[in-house]
DNA sequence: AAAGAAAACTAACAATTGTTAGTTTTTTTA
DNA sequence: TAAAAAAACTAACAATTGTTAGTTTTCTTT
């Protein structure tokens, strides 16, 4: 009748219980509580917990690598490749805030999947290092140590799900161009 | 003998193991195998596992808030402050990145002290947006929204402990350098 | 209203958890 | 080298963990 199942129903209750307390402070039976039913009951719907952490993680990884791959293949400058990959980030994680948590988090506690998960990430590490390369190479970006520069634009995206929850006035979009802003062109006001 | 206790191994081994893991996921069991004794004997040194989490993480935090406090107090224009606050994260990440770990994921499972350590940080957030307001008022800081400037600078700091490990080669003073120039001028050579 | 499917239940399991009590071994001190 | 202190040990506990088996209730379809 409506267009989510219980075990989507379920998978999104956890991700919210993972964001709190992480996903091995999380009981089964907490999880149970949370949906009004009895832990048993869970195991109609789902097959293991490890399989819910699965669900959260591994779909999110591939928009996130599928995104700035076709990101980099596009015929943007740098710079706004950047500002792309920024919108990427806050598109995805105001409609993921809870998941988010756990992708940041969680992930160590993957089991069959763990070896896939890290191999999209480091596919989206490469996709975004390629880009700030090329950026320095003609001259669009600043020439200091790429890895210095990725990491510090990655921390700020990685930790949106953090802080977006609590400032709701400020729309996605207005965040995103905030932000790029921000990161592509600093905080000073050069009077030097 | 030597200048470090018995406990205060316990409590760095554990900050390791935490790092990997996170608390919820490290046993006594783990952590004395670790330390090559049984679990048991872990209590002739410690109280609890929730005290080894204490000894971790409140330490430091007071460390981040009484640093920025006298750094906020001082004379120097924002932009330095804020250099100054990028120095004092380098500073303390670069010789804590296991116990930075229980920092920033594993504070949610403090107990008694939780309300201690959630002063410490709103006051340590307080401070930093306190330096940022006045860069904007008196013209360093560009005029954007405090909160985007703030979470943004201090995504990139919190999540040092992540990259410090993994970029053994670059001193704490350059990495210094190069991020607050990064975060500061940003990352766009100007050919507009 | 009957039949079938979906979703809940109770009861239990084997393993693992943090921790304690009491004892023995090792190290340090006098 | 004897006494004291520190640090390890074995054995066990009560509680909690993820999960299974089998049963009953609820909802959907005809």
């Amino acid at each position: 009748m409506k267009g989510i199942t219980r075990k989507e129903e379920i998978v999104k209750t956890a991700a919210k219980l993972f964001k709190e307390k992480g996903y091995s402070a999380v009981t089964m039976r907490d999880l149970a509580t949370a949906m009004g039913i009895k832990a048993a009951s869970l195991y109609n719907h789902i097959s293991s917990k490890q399989e819910i952490l699965k669900e959260i993680i591994i779909s999110l990884a591939e928009d996130f690598t599928e995104g700035i791959k076709s990101i980099e293949k596009s015929s943007l400058t740098s710079i706004k490749k950047i500002e792309a990959v920024v919108n990427l980030h806050v598109d995805i994680t105001s409609k993921n805030t809870d998941e988010m948590a756990s992708l940041n988090n969680d992930w160590v506690h993957l089991e069959e999947k763990l070896e896939y998960y890290l191999l999209l990430r480091s596919n989206y590490e490469d996709e975004f290092r390629n880009i700030i390369k090329k950026g320095i190479e003609n001259d669009e970006i600043v020439n200091e140590n790429i890895d210095v520069i990725l990491f510090s634009i990655l921390s700020t995206l990685r930790l949106l799900y953090l802080w977006i929850p609590k400032k709701e006035d400020l729309k996605p979009k207005d965040l995103s161009e905030q932000l790029s802003k921000i990161l592509v062109k600093g905080i000073n006001k050069e009077i030097n």
